[in-house]
DNA sequence: CAAGATTGAGACCTCAATCTTT
DNA sequence: AAAGATTGAGGTCTCAATCTTG
């Protein structure tokens, strides 16, 4: 084991850091594809991008099918700038209306329109086929379940129990 | 179970069908969560951006610390357009270095310079220590290396074995 | 013609300001 | 001042077209 590879010098990766770091890659890089593939479904019937697809989604599962500006920043993890371009493209497609809160006048509401809603459907049914196929179907219904509840755990700080 | 909420019309999503891309959502935003925080760690560190970190890691342990583009692009999952613009702000910081390749003049080879091989190993070691904290000290080892083999298997077509 | 790499245009997100309302 | 939303500038990737080499 002599230096010619030009490693030496300071600090060899350790080969259990190599091993972590390809495991991480293995990881990161499976889901990727795995959501690429998966989203490319919906892409095909649809025509929506990720975040459109989520946004709709959340409309068509809330109550009065709407809601503000503010929580669609939440569930898709996206700066508030950011939420304001996907309503944007959302409104220039016809697929939901803008609307002010009655009660405090700098709450936009985002709706969704009756033809967001059959994209929303049609999408949503998309996506359930493409998880059943290549998700539920290869893996078992609960064993997917728990992979959920793992990575969902850890992405939370520690302490996070009842929300 | 009237029409009232403007739902109804044709085919209301079951459901096992919400619960099924909740699950999905749930997976897929913990993982990017997960991610970013990590990712973060390592930019603080070493001001580096996922996609630039991945190429001169993968470069680190490539025989020569090179490779050609091609190999490149195979490793991030990106078009070859991509990996050219990643190669060129890893050039432009010095990281790396193009050498068209000897026996096929198609091939440009991308090989780390020594600058590039320390900050390879600093972000190496910053990586390593976030996925500890946040991921083996919580999961255990083994866990991890069965949730990546898991995920791994699933993005592979069916009819992967071995290889 | 096929394969490797690059360029330009466009899509999608973030950060830093800004404006309005509370 | 703080919160909600928007705008403009900038970074990162993809697609389509191009150029070179095999």
């Amino acid at each position: 084991m002599d230096r010619e590879t030009g490693y030496g010098e300071q600090g060899c990766p350790s080969a259990e850091e190599v091993a972590l770091l390809g495991r991480w890659h293995a990881f990161a890089g499976g889901v990727r594809r795995l959501s690429d593939e998966l989203l490319e479904d919906v892409a095909a019937t649809a025509g929506l991008s990720p975040s459109s697809f989520q946004v709709l989604w959340f409309l068509a599962n809330a109550p009065d099918q709407s809601a503000p500006m503010n929580q669609l920043s939440a569930t898709l993890g996206f700066s508030t700038a950011g939420t304001t371009k996907v309503a944007d493209r959302l409104a220039a497609a016809g697929m939901i209306e803008r609307r002010p809160s009655a009660t405090d006048r700098r709450v936009i509401f985002a709706r969704l329109t009756d033809a967001g809603g059959d994209v929303a459907r049609m999408a949503g049914s998309a996506l359930a086929a493409a998880l059943r196929k290549r998700i539920v179907d290869p893996l078992g219904d609960d064993e997917f379940a728990r992979l959920a509840e793992v990575v969902a755990a850890l992405a939370r700080p520690p302490g996070h129990h009842c929300e």
